[in-house]
DNA sequence: ACAATACATTCATACGGTCGGTATTAAAAA
DNA sequence: TTTTTAATACCGACCGTATGAATGTATTGT
């Protein structure tokens, strides 16, 4: 096969095999040439010019997985709502794509994907972090939230819901998921962080009730 | 050389050797040769003899690093204090071996070593979760402790202080340790644990202060 | 004497990454 | 419009290095 005209389909090929297999078999089990084996035609030297290294493709994976749709971008422009509301309405558009992200990042044991989880915490962290300190700071400002430790709170929430709510880092049954949903939002709470509302934990409650039991 | 009487010697100095070099180059980094070239006249035969992968040395050393010493069995037989008072002096006694293995682990971007960073958050989890638990639960029952989320602060308290104070992992400044560690105890308080009183406020006061800032 | 063990040595295999080469496209020059 | 040139997409052989298996040998316990 000679050179494509639309380079960018190879490199989201790339990606997207990529991504199937790291998941499937985490990164350190998938090798450049399952990669290419994927790539109907492609060999190496294509993956490798496109990406300098193995590493530079799973940052690339990482963030795509992120920024496929930003909630936080999403209600950025609403001037309707108070820091607080902004937050609860990013976190109800978030729910719908942690959900697919988790479901599929449940299959593989993510401990057995060492590189792959602290490419998902360092993306929460860079990405996540200044959106919630953002809105944190926002709302303190316009009173709906009252906390000394916006910067504290900002860090733990994706944190937690990235890392800790994962099942496969922290074996949980549904039930036992529920409750450490529910101990967040107290948590939170009495932390002067009313985030979790009566809509939430409904969305919260419908979603783990829908989840399989593993 | 020949075959060594005292085998275990020759275990304990590849851990040793091991230990070393993961913590200063990395798990990923550290190549069977490095370990070999650090163990006077052994040769790699040996270390597969001991060891039957890389895998398994990574693991031996995470877990030797923490039953070193276990704080929670020193206070396990302590029938002077209640519940919430044996986890205080327990983290009172953690404090000084976390103080010197956070030194040494501080030092690697533990970022770019992602396996050693997962081996240590499981360990803890594995190992200090259940005396939490077991801790709290007591505390429960003679009413020092008063929450209905036994285990997940006992999920919590490892996680929070094993990651997400972890400078290397989490950047920050001595100020924000501090703060990070207060609202850990702000939290904890809130949720019915009041696990930091003022000794042990002094005892991380100054620590962080010893510490070096980056 | 003999089995079990602690090592040494050697080597197969695999993987990440490089590099020189070729085909194709886009744009500049004629 | 045609020709030239530069840039880029891709190929595939090859290299260095790493894990770990295989085989061999010396030493110790029974």
């Amino acid at each position: 096969m000679a050179r494509n005209k639309y380079p960018e389909i190879t490199v989201e090929k790339i990606l997207d095999a990529a991504q199937r297999l790291f998941l499937e078999k985490g990164y350190d089990n998938t090798t450049i040439q399952d990669i290419v084996d994927e790539l109907d035609g492609l060999s190496k030297g294509a993956v490798y010019h496109h990406f300098k290294s193995k590493e530079e493709i799973l940052d690339a994976v990482g963030d795509r997985m992120f920024f496929a749709n930003n909630p936080f971008e999403a209600v950025r422009g609403r001037t309707d709502l108070n820091g607080l509301q902004k937050l609860q309405e990013a976190v109800r558009l978030n729910q719908a794509n942690e959900a697919s992200v988790n479901m599929t990042v449940q299959s593989i044991p993510i401990t057995k994907n060492p590189r792959l989880m602290v490419e998902m915490v360092e993306s929460n962290l860079r990405i996540l972090t200044p959106y919630y300190r953002e809105l944190l700071e926002e709302g303190r400002k316009d009173g709906s939230v009252s906390t000394e430790y916006v910067r504290e709170i900002a860090e733990l929430i994706p944190l937690l819901t990235s890392l800790w709510m994962l099942p496969s880092v922290f074996p949980a049954t549904r039930a036992e998921m529920k409750r450490k949903f529910f101990f967040l939002g107290d948590m939170l709470e009495k932390m002067g962080v009313p985030l979790m509302d009566d809509s939430i934990r409904a969305l919260v409650d419908d979603f783990f009730d829908r989840m399989p039991e593993t």
